[in-house]
DNA sequence: GCAGAAATTTTACGCGCGAAAAATTTCAGT
DNA sequence: ACTGAAATTTTTCGCGCGTAAAATTTCTGC
């Protein structure tokens, strides 16, 4: 390209043959100008490399094409996986995804939501950090931006969820668990931040007494999202007291489960369903790194794709939509059980 | 506060009393005003919570606040662990950063530097593909915009680079290895997308040589960032066909380690120093999970800390010198050698 | 080939703010 | 109090683009 230097759309209007407004609206949608004018415009294009002013573009746009993705922990490699997902779903769609972490810190999730009002996105998809979440502070700006909630589900709040059905990760657990062997017992924080972590507990107890079978919950101490550390200092505490009162282990979610394992093999307890094993441990999630957990975990796992297409969808139709929905929905998707070595 | 609302800073500055460009001296650096004329701003600011209208913001000014970081993979916990340090030093420092992956992608990385060059970052902190890298891009980015490279290195490339030494990683692996038991061969992919892989490897047969040892080297097929993956199928490889040439394996990094110790588990070998362990395994880059391996991985540690605190360093300084160093830095961190129970 | 409607393009204006230049205020020294 | 320079504030202009309304072109049906 010859590319003598555009400055701005005016004169790039000006190389092309068209008045600049009519290029303004080329770049807002190319479908919306008359074939010729298009093919004008994108012959021009290929000699003269110009690029609209983002900033002025933004200024001045009731909605913007920005979308804001928002998650409790991106150090956690299921988070950062279902980012991934999404995020390549805004682009292919025309949006322009920015990617946004809370760090485990209630104060950072509300400085990020704070500033986020400012990029005036047309949404944003919002995985809360639960329990720690400043409430009152998502309820604002849920008001001001058009959101979807993802994986953490708060009550009433935002247009939409889109998450997991976690009685149906625990039922698939117990169910398999219980068939193959004795009944698990269940491994969790005591003070879960996440939403999910209590469905998952009720779940349990639920699916445990319809079998007429006592459901036995050991909880471990901890706060953050240290979840290996805490589970593994959890579990190397119960191994030295007692031990676990079933051979086999239930954990709330894989990154516990990582822990726990690592206790095992510190210890010496063989882990697996296979002859001479002292325990068999489970699990929920399918973190990317399960199949490489020793032994491998047998989990209950999202459909990553699923998941992040739906989010994704829901919040494209909002944004359609006007940024409201009539009524509040919640999509749920169920677990996949995958069998590995762990149980 | 009886938030009137206000619509732009030309009403701000009437009910606070000043002219409008006054109040806008201010907001790009509050010390610019006089004290007396900061204190009535900020104390109509608490009444009226009034905020600048970013894209107005950032349309003008010939420098933004804004850094882009940019990294090559997020879903592996080192880069997330890495990139959310600098990213706290960023806020900190009164930037606004961004973070992107290319998702291992290099017509990605390409993209997100193209898109990055139309939000007029004041910085960019990169850490590119690497070899899968389109060099030429990132050179012409590098024109454009004031970056520091971080973690992978391209000659010449970018005003700075800031990662590690690669030598002192494996030196001191190889020191204690050798020290402790027998001499260790290399593990490693053997198109490995990250130049600091290359580094290591010749490392590592400088420092044998040098101790008069033959520098063994196994090499596993496989292309990409599923590093776990391609180390266990490769060590599963190896195990079935004739087993290491040594009792004691040197991973060229973590990631490659957490596949090969799933190999040996699931071969039945036995890792770690201990009495009737069958292979040692030592690595480079204590990732965020090698704590939690089984066993738990002795490794090289980065300095995360101080890493992450340079990288941001260097930019600043870019920053404040208007853009250019007048010769290209490279600064690399020493390792830190962590013992635990694989070797 | 023509009238009228529909689609498209052009005219005209303003968004909210940054920044240089001009005007004013502040302050030290006398 | 007075002068002059420095610090600060105000005047003025323009950035690059979106958008409603007006003007024009294109298309449809006869």
């Amino acid at each position: 390209m010859a590319d003598n230097k555009i400055r701005n759309m005016e004169e790039f209007a000006a190389v092309s043959g068209i008045s600049r407004p009519t290029v303004s609206k080329y770049f807002n949608d190319p479908d919306s100008v008359r074939r010729t004018t298009r093919e004008r415009i994108e012959k021009a294009l290929e000699r003269y490399d110009y690029r609209p002013n983002i900033f002025a573009m933004n200024q001045n746009r009731k909605l913007t094409k920005n979308v804001g993705i928002v998650v409790p922990y991106l150090a956690d490699p299921f988070f950062a996986e279902i980012a991934r997902q999404i995020e390549q779903r805004c682009i292919a769609a025309g949006f322009r995804p920015t990617l946004y972490s809370a760090h485990g810190d209630p104060a950072l999730e509300k400085d990020i939501l704070d500033s986020l009002v400012s990029l005036k996105p047309a949404g944003v998809l919002l995985a809360p950090l639960g329990r720690a979440s400043d409430r009152s502070a998502i309820e604002k700006f849920c008001d001001d931006v058009p959101t979807v909630l993802f994986d953490s589900n708060l009550d009433d709040v935002g247009e939409a969820f889109v998450g997991s059905d976690n009685f149906s990760f625990v039922s698939q657990t117990v169910d398999y668990l219980t068939r193959t062997g004795e009944p698990p017992c269940f491994f969790e924080m005591r003070t879960p931040a996440n939403p999910n972590a209590n469905k998952r507990r009720l779940a349990f107890v639920e699916v445990m007494e319809r079998r007429g079978l006592e459901p036995r919950i050991i909880k471990v101490e901890g706060e953050g999202w240290a979840f290996e550390e805490i589970g593994r200092d959890g579990a190397l505490r119960v191994l030295e007291t007692g031990g676990f009162p079933t051979n086999t282990i239930l954990c709330s979610n894989d990154r516990l489960a990582i822990g726990l394992l690592a206790a095992c093999y510190e210890k010496g307890f063989r882990v697996g369903r296979a002859e001479g094993c002292a325990l068999r441990v489970a699990s929920h999630d399918d973190h990317p790194f399960s199949r490489f957990t020793c032994p491998s975990l047998t989990t209950a796992a999202h459909d990553y794709d699923a998941v992040a297409n739906c989010a994704f969808g829901t919040l494209a139709e909002l944004i359609e939509g006007g940024g409201r929905f009539d009524t509040r929905t919640e999509t749920l998707f169920s677990a996949r059980l995958v069998l590995r070595a762990s149980a």
